[in-house]
DNA sequence: CCGCGATATTTCATGTTGTCAAATACTTGG
DNA sequence: CCAAGTATTTGACAACATGAAATATCGCGG
């Protein structure tokens, strides 16, 4: 290991990367607040933009138990964003799709995401390409 | 502004950061559940080690309703964690403080933390250091 | 000094998210 | 075909979050 846990300058970023946690959820909440979602509606409306999902894969993305999923779905379908498709190779599985609706709305949601966590605004192209890659060496050692 | 909400190298470090964002949360939650707390319970006990606070500024700190904080450290008093002390200069105000065993806790949770997210042993440094400084001025642009 | 508006906290009602256990429906392999 | 396994839902419950109303206290202008 390259210094103990309690290295100041570890722990200064360790530090920092807990503000830019709470200010991205501030962020998403406000922006999915903006559209009456809450952060875990917003959340699976971007997922199932991407392409239809069964509850199963939704859950698993999300970490958290199926039968939770089934309540935001809910929700989600009693607004007309999603709809619960039958999967014609498995009668078991409902698949989630974004609905017209939906997929605008999400569309929406991550413009105006984009464009409130543009402080990035504020780093250089090359200083951009350096966070880039540090985060992305972090987040790739840890998967 | 330096660049467009949709500049593909923009995306890409949001998106980053997004899962940044999880991870960290993923490691947090479950630092916390080793103590039996939850997320919100370990962030207030981790506040009130470093001193004790007025309920009104830990809703603030937390960006929540006054009305929340009374539940949280409710549960955290009931644990012993932390204690209700009345305010000399104000007799509308309590005083929230860490009790010695939650003081003890809060350090062995930063102690585990720090531990668990120690990817960023990954990173040289000098590495650490240069993100240290983006994201510092991430943050502070944004504050 | 008195009273009135502001402030700090709590309580209550309500909604969303999360867990777990059990029920239901369906699939698959032996 | 049947048993074991899988996908989803339902129901009970806890935590978290908000907003409105109640209570206690503060501080200031008159």
């Amino acid at each position: 290991m390259a210094s103990s846990p309690t290295d100041p300058l570890t722990l200064e970023v360790v530090d920092l990367i807990g503000s830019v946690v709470a200010r991205y959820h501030e962020e998403y909440d406000r922006a999915a607040a903006a559209h009456s979602l809450t952060g875990a509606q917003a959340r699976v409306l971007a997922l199932l933009s991407l392409e239809p999902l069964p509850m199963r894969r939704i859950a698993r993305t999300l970490k958290c138990e199926p039968s939770n999923v089934t309540g935001i779905i809910d929700r989600l379908e009693a607004r007309g964003l999603v709809e619960r498709r039958p999967d014609p190779t498995d009668r078991r599985v409902k698949v989630a799709a974004a609905t017209a609706t939906g997929t605008r709305t999400a569309r929406q949601l991550r413009d105006s995401l984009g464009f409130a966590r543009e402080p990035l605004a504020e780093l250089s192209r090359a200083e951009r390409t350096t966070l880039r890659d540090l985060l992305h060496r972090m987040v790739g050692e840890q998967a």
